[in-house]
RNA sequence: GGGUCGGUGCCCGAGUGGCCAAAGGGAGCGGACUGUAAAUCCGUCGGUUACGCCUACGUAGGUUCGAAUCCUACCCGGCCCA
């Protein structure tokens, strides 16, 4: 009867982690959880082309249920991410088109694919929510499901009252939303025999009312748990870099560099609960680690370790070597020391851009080749920039009225322009025409 | 369908004929201080061939020497009524 061993510690790691928010029942959770594999899932909305670090949790979480022992289900919301879940949005959002649903999905599948392992003993499950919703008739929805809930309950959730409150209102397509995570959880539990979903504390609302749902259709138990959203020191959701960029978790949306940069910058007060709910090291390993940075804080050794962790996860080890030496570059000596194949491959890492070599030549040319190479995004910006003394070329503060001359050139060809003290630009001069 | 209130820059939000590229706040950006942190302070924050010009206050027209501000139509949203 033991055909598959779980590891009795999930719920205590998970709550060790913070990763716990809410639960249903906790001691029935906990004795479930106690009796065999279960089988768990999580949905994602393909809302964009990538997924972002809001939904890393939601993978890591499956991840863990499954080296658990449990079964995990991953679940891309064909259907829902159409409508749009209005959970924690204050405005009603713009339906996507055919194209552009398939667009997302394409551009996140990967990703749910490589959080999961879907071979071997205990292989994961992934799902799209359109595969059940989609013949549906809207007539056959309203027996099965509406009959099921009272909108005195819908009403009542938080989400659905905010947005009564507000201005905007809510639409009834974004009202339905919840209705259709619940039938998703119900057909799951009666197709796939799964019990329970998890997901981040907003969704709260949706989960519950697909426990209820199944009870009532089904009289079975279903269990649920939350996890508290992923939120900055400031309240506002995370998920952006420093510089306010979406935390994006394809490399073709964001690169491994300032995906890694990102971590790198985050706040002392942050980066253990940061270690603990977005990496598998041990909680004692993650105390440890976040000691040894207490004691000497300016070597960011915990953001180093955050940084390099979750950028080998989502971008494999070789990427987070190179964003690792990368930053080493953009954060160490004096660039005039780089050799040209260090900058070859610094090239790769920063925004890089190609000059023709002709401009060179031609007096007043530092704004427009700053605007070219997008260290600014207009010729008053690149002057605002250079007025506040905030761009500096090969490590030089540039003043007004400086020119870009070839003898400035590293290597006769590279010019490293940093825009305050963080981002970095390398730009290329060639022959021939410029892009 | 009727009534009513409203649609302002990235966001919130003042402004109700000229002094408005549009107060204030937030975010962002740059600087100082630091540790690629926090807090704090300073500056900046439509574009440009820069004391001029262009583009902007839901959309399209109109009145006026002059409109974000007035009028008309339309679009969108809130609330109330049917």
């Amino acid at each position: 009867m033991r055909a598959m061993s779980i590891d009795p510690r999930l719920f205590d790691d998970l709550a060790a982690r913070g990763l716990v928010q809410d639960t249903t029942d906790r001691a029935g959770l906990q004795a479930r959880l106690a009796e065999g594999p279960i089988t768990v899932y999580c949905g994602f909305d393909p809302t964009a082309a990538s997924l972002h670090v809001g939904n890393l949790i939601g993978l890591l979480t499956l991840r863990r249920f499954q080296n658990a022992g449990h079964r995990a289900l991953s679940l891309a919301g064909g259907a829902t991410g159409m409508i749009g879940d209005p959970s924690g949005k204050s405005a009603e959002r713009s339906l996507l088109d055919d194209a552009a649903l398939e667009a997302n999905l394409a551009g996140i599948m990967p990703t749910l694919r490589q959080f999961l392992d879907f071979e071997g003993a205990n292989p994961a499950t992934l799902v799209d929510n359109r595969t059940w919703t989609s013949p549906v008739t809207m007539l056959e929805f309203l027996r099965d499901v509406g009959k099921h809930v009272t909108i005195n309950q819908m009403v009542a959730k938080e989400s659905v009252k905010a947005r009564m409150a507000g201005e905007e209102g809510i639409s009834y397509t974004e009202f339905s939303y919840m209705l259709l995570q619940a039938n998703d959880f119900l057909w799951l539990y009666e197709h796939e025999g799964c019990e329970m979903q998890v997901g981040g504390s907003d969704q709260w609302g949706n989960i519950a009312l697909g426990v209820d749902l199944i009870r009532r259709k089904t009289g079975g138990k279903a269990q649920a748990l939350t996890w508290p959203l992923l939120l900055k020191p400031d309240g506002t959701k995370y998920g952006k870099t420093a510089g306010g960029e979406t935390m994006w978790l394809n490399a073709a949306h964001l690169s491994p560099y300032r995906f890694y940069q990102g971590w790198m910058q985050v706040e002392d007060s942050e980066v253990r609960r940061l270690l603990l709910q977005l990496t598998f090291l041990e909680v004692a390993d993650v105390d440890i680690a976040v000691a040894a940075h207490a004691g000497e804080p300016h070597k960011r050794s915990a953001q180093r370790l955050l940084a390099e962790e979750l950028t080998a996860l989502v971008h494999g080890p070789a990427a987070a070597r190179s964003a690792r030496e990368a930053s080493e570059v953009v954060f160490g000596g004096p660039p005039d020391e780089l050799d040209d194949a260090t900058l070859e491959t610094l090239a790769a890492e920063v925004p890089t851009s190609r000059h023709s070599r002709a401009v060179l030549d031609e007096p007043g040319n530092l704004v427009p080749v700053l605007v070219a190479a997008g260290v600014a995004s207009s010729r008053s910006e690149a002057g605002r920039l250079i007025g506040q003394n905030g761009i500096s070329v090969n490590g030089q503060r540039v003043e007004a009225g400086t020119d870009l001359h070839r003898a400035a050139l590293l290597h006769d060809r590279w010019c490293l322009v940093r825009r305050g003290r963080k981002a970095m630009y390398l730009l290329r001069f060639d022959d021939g025409s410029e892009s």
